[in-house]
DNA sequence: ATGATATTGATAATCATTATCAATTAATTT
DNA sequence: AAATTAATTGATAATGATTATCAATATCAT
């Protein structure tokens, strides 16, 4: 998308810091990613665009995208950090099955109303959230009963 | 508390697990701490307790833990992973300032209905949920201002 | 173009966590 | 209570993920 990269663009302006090809590269695979990707993921995509391009790099990269606000965190409890698109897909919450690790995404906008409450409670310039709810989906839950008969 | 230790004492036997002091020493540690503590924070309480027991120990330890429901990932984005526990204190969410770092710990009942909703909604047995709002605090939001200006 | 400075990729280093293993310990059986 | 069986321990090595270092290079403002 042109906006996350005129975004990122500006980002980088006004903290002194340069646009180069090597970012461009990595922002690219970036913005055409979807889910929930690690270091690594981005690493394999971007190097399908620029195989010199070196591993140290996207990690730095991937870091200025999460500053400048284009990319978060979505905390995964396993395995190495994960991030998403702020921008380009609608918010979405996480429920999560612990058994089966099964993940669903949801949006219900009475959460995202209470949160702006609280946001105004504690003085606060709201920036975003995560919520995951976690617990046994249907055949998970069945399985569990089963076995502690 | 004593239900803790009854608690792991029976995921310990369900599973065909043994208690041993070493896992009563991690316990113990873990029972007396508050907030959000690492397994290095973990392993320098149970230290004190028993100055010979080997970080691997709370390691396996803070998973059982974790596995038996007394333990859960309280999920910051930096540095290793942190847990805190799941008895003992209220429910509470976190409001979290990107600026300085700060933290506010909360509660909203309507967020806790609207949960059990979604629960109900996806067939799932729900057993937990992690709100993590972020945001700059007011002096945060001030600062940020100025430097703009 | 030039100069100042940020960036790069390669590599080493670090940090957190997990695997390995021989010695020990807890629970179970006799 | 001793023997048996299997889980557990601490030490250490190994791994996985991330960060630091550094000389060569690329970017941007002038």
């Amino acid at each position: 998308m042109k906006e996350e990269q005129s975004l990122f663009a500006n980002y980088l302006k006004s903290k002194g810091l340069k646009m180069t090809s090597a970012r461009r590269t990595v922002l690219r695979a970036f913005i055409k990613s979807e889910g929930h990707l690690s270091a690594e993921d981005l690493l394999a995509a971007a190097k399908k665009i620029d195989p010199g391009l070196g591993q140290a790099t996207v990690f730095r990269t991937l870091k200025l995208l999460s500053d400048a606000g284009l990319a978060q965190d979505a905390c995964q409890e396993e395995g190495p950090r994960r991030y998403e698109h702020v921008y380009k897909q609608s918010h979405h919450d996480h429920l999560i099955c612990i058994g089966c690790g099964k993940m669903i995404e949801f949006c219900h906008p009475e959460i995202e109303k209470a949160q702006n409450e609280i946001f105004k409670k504690f003085g606060f310039r709201g920036t975003g959230h995560k919520l995951e709810l976690r617990g046994l989906c249907a055949d998970c839950a069945r399985k569990l009963d089963e076995e502690n008969k």
